[in-house]
DNA sequence: TTATACTGTAATAATAAATGTTACAGTTAG
DNA sequence: CTAACTGTAACATTTATTATTACAGTATAA
């Protein structure tokens, strides 16, 4: 799972935390990273339609849906990440033998079943949880 | 998912396919890598006790368990590799904000509630399943 | 109407993680 | 005692992720 996920998550706890317009600048003070940064991410989630943002002097982002709605399965395909990956394969689909040609694309599949798993437990996963945790 | 999962799913398939002593470079040939990461992930299956190993001429690799026994749950353990990582975290635990401080804590407490998610699914996964799958 | 403080985005640089290579000590069979 | 292996450390290379620089576009207010 990449930071642009975590980025996500904190910058909407922030938004909803606070209520007014917030700069990207504010966020990556808040987040620990730099504006561009944030400002992809928050890109994405306007893209969504979970953030909406003004340009201009005073501008910045602000929430659009009320947090205890935002799963955080919805956070991660508006980031379009996947929870598992496999960035690297085994095998060589050219050879002839069963076990070499095949094996990288049941891997594929089968990281496809675990992204399917995590995205039913983060279904039952929203921004407003994710807030309950910080205060405990 | 780092590749280390990867060899090891091939090469049990691969040593159960072919039942005699297989050597690193003959497994590195199949998986298309090279001898010396296969014998280091060969070596953790050892410690694990899913696979036994000979030294010296005509040495190698073989399978310990019945192939049908060994779930990719206990592959996973064996290579110590996790479905979902978080590498990077948002936040500083230092700061003086509730959300900055702690928001890196939540996001791995997440990843290991998708990780125990990913492993569950994965004890309902053999390697002759596996096999079954490259079959298809 | 102009200066200022923002977003949006592309291009590029730096860093971190994963993979590959070289080297060599230790083991076993013949 | 030689050949063909495993085991492992050290180092090099490659790839993925994160950071920086730059600048066009836009809203606000003086």
């Amino acid at each position: 799972m990449t930071g642009e996920m975590a980025i996500a998550v904190h910058a909407l706890v922030y938004l909803d935390m606070h209520a007014d317009m917030i700069s990207s600048e504010v966020l990556a003070e808040n987040v620990c990273t730099n504006p561009v940064r944030i400002r992809k991410v928050m890109s994405k989630l306007k893209k969504a339609g979970l953030v909406d943002s003004r340009e201009g002097i005073d501008g910045g982002y602000y929430l659009r849906d009320d947090v205890k709605k935002i799963r955080l399965s919805q956070v991660m395909e508006a980031v379009q990440v996947e929870a598992v990956t496999m960035r690297w394969h085994t095998g060589n689909k050219e050879k002839d033998c069963m076990i070499s040609s095949g094996m990288a694309e049941v891997m594929d599949g089968l990281c496809g079943e675990l992204n399917e798993e995590c995205r039913k437990y983060l279904s039952g996963v929203t921004i407003s949880d994710i807030e309950q945790r910080l205060r405990l």
